[in-house]
RNA sequence: GGCGGGUUGCCCGAGCGGCCAAUGGGAGGGGACUGUAAAUCCCCCGGCUCUGCCUUCGAAGGUUCAAAUCCUUCACCCGCCA
């Protein structure tokens, strides 16, 4: 583990990953010693995606640095619903669907974090188990009573709501929620700094102010800013919603073209966020890509690098060499048997059994999900964007015969430019 | 509690008895050009057993030859008054 926690901050500021802190001047000072830090992350939906990631893999570079992590799961505020970036009032989710939503992000989590590190191990922990505990009259008498309503009007996830739809007292309250978790961790783990996304520093704020008059103690907040495209669209989403973490939500093959398919002018941006390169190894590859950004090194770097952290070494160089294999580049009809199985693994898939009657062109392409129905399907093939084996298939009810399965086994289906799927005979 | 306004396809938003699967914009998809990029241009964009049929316009009933459009009830949202 490297330890250079004296250019923590230059490097994070570098990278474009400070949007706002406290005191920098203290804060610097604050980080010349190992202190100990918290993000929280609310279970909002079965998965952690791209966008949760910005911010967790800023707690890891604490980490690395040297410093004790918490990363901590909203078991109690997910249950209630954070206002700040919402435009309406969410529907709250059942206790045993977000109960179920920990869990799984827990375990997802812990693939960002060192557990085992002897030095600063990460402590993963969870705000239901002191929230849950706490009586209404506790809550008000202790917590509340250092809260004055004004304060927490002006916060901005507030009074934007205000102005709209209005906001619920569930709600309205969870700035405070929030504040008792750093007061917690002030407490109990002597927790100085909360990290969150740029629209948490309310929220983080009010948990300073809590600290300050139920303490007397002073701590630190840093935030993330929103990572943005160049073309003005929502980062981490993509046709078919955002890009998760999870293998079953995106497939590491999707997730590996996302990054591939970055925009020139988004990728060196991308980088500087997710990479844990050295700012000399990116200033090298920014430099490539710049002289020929066709090559598209950077992109793959960057693919190639995220693959591997949230999936495995193994799988990202698996999903590389499909993409390679299958994209047009090189005959198709010339991979062996064990490169095309290997490429095809990752991809969405429909089985054909020999002997039976191999389903229409259309029909397949609808089977193997590349497309959402048979309507869709028949468009594809008419506006001449359905692909077999890399060659172009016009007619409707074209079938696939024996000869078309490579090495006997398998087909390639492509729709547009990207979007592949297989067919195996079995 | 009273009065008024609203709920339309992925999102925003027209339509206000037949010409409505429903104008327009955005998002999305295909093609051309390229580099699995961006920009630009063309086309498409509910489903199906596809010259036709089926299901959609908050929910359920009703009027009518015919309803997203009219009536009734219900649910939710937004205003104003109490």
């Amino acid at each position: 583990m490297k330890n250079d926690m004296t250019d923590l901050i230059d490097d994070l500021k570098w990278r474009g990953l400070i949007s706002q802190t406290t005191d920098e001047k203290e804060l610097r000072e604050a980080l010349k010693k190992p202190i100990t830090l918290y993000l929280g992350t609310d279970p909002t939906a079965p998965s952690i995606h791209v966008g949760n990631l910005v911010v967790l893999l800023v707690l890891r570079r604490f980490q690395l640095a040297g410093h004790h992590t918490l990363p901590l799961i909203g078991g109690a505020t997910g249950l209630v619903g954070d206002p700040s970036g919402k435009n309406d009032e969410r529907t709250l989710n059942t206790t045993e669907v977000v109960e179920q939503w920990v869990n799984r992000m827990t375990k997802q989590l812990s693939k960002f974090m060192d557990f085992e590190t002897k030095q600063n191990p990460a402590k993963m922990v969870n705000n239901l188990d002191w929230t849950a505990p706490m009586s209404a009259i506790e809550f008000l008498r202790d917590i509340g009573k250092h809260f004055s309503v004004n304060q927490m009007l002006n916060k901005d996830s507030v009074s934007t709501r205000l102005e709209k739809d209005g906001i619920s007292y569930t709600e309205f309250s969870y700035q405070v929620l929030q504040s008792m978790d750093y007061l917690e961790l002030y407490r109990s783990y002597n927790c100085t700094l909360q990290i969150g996304g740029s629209d948490q520093w309310g929220n983080i704020t009010a948990g300073l102010d809590l600290i300050r008059r139920a303490e007397g103690g002073s701590a630190h907040a840093l935030t993330v800013p929103l990572l943005t495209k160049a073309d003005g669209s929502k980062f981490g989403k993509t046709a078919g919603g955002a890009v998760w973490i999870d293998p079953e939500m995106t497939s590491p093959y999707a997730f590996f073209q996302y990054w591939l398919n970055s925009d020139d002018k988004d990728v060196i941006k991308f980088i500087k966020v997710f990479s844990f390169k050295s700012r000399a190894e990116i200033e090298a590859l920014e430099k490539t890509h710049n002289e020929n950004p066709g090559a598209r090194e950077a992109h793959r770097e960057l693919a190639r690098e995220l693959t591997a952290l949230v999936h495995s070494p193994e799988i990202a160089v698996r999903v590389e060499a499909a993409a390679r294999a299958l994209f047009g580049q090189g005959d198709i009809n010339e991979l062996d048997e064990a490169t095309l199985a290997s490429a095809l693994a990752e991809l969405p898939r429909t089985q054909v059994k020999s002997g039976e009657e191999i389903p229409t062109w259309v029909d397949l392409l609808a089977a193997t999900g590349v497309v959402d129905s048979k309507s869709a399907a028949r468009r594809i093939v008419k506006e001449g964007g359905a692909y077999l084996n890399n060659e172009k298939i016009e007619g409707e009810d074209f079938r696939l015969e024996k000869l078309h399965f490579l090495c006997g086994k398998y087909a390639v289906l492509r729709k547009g430019k990207r979007d592949l799927a297989a067919v195996e005979l079995i």
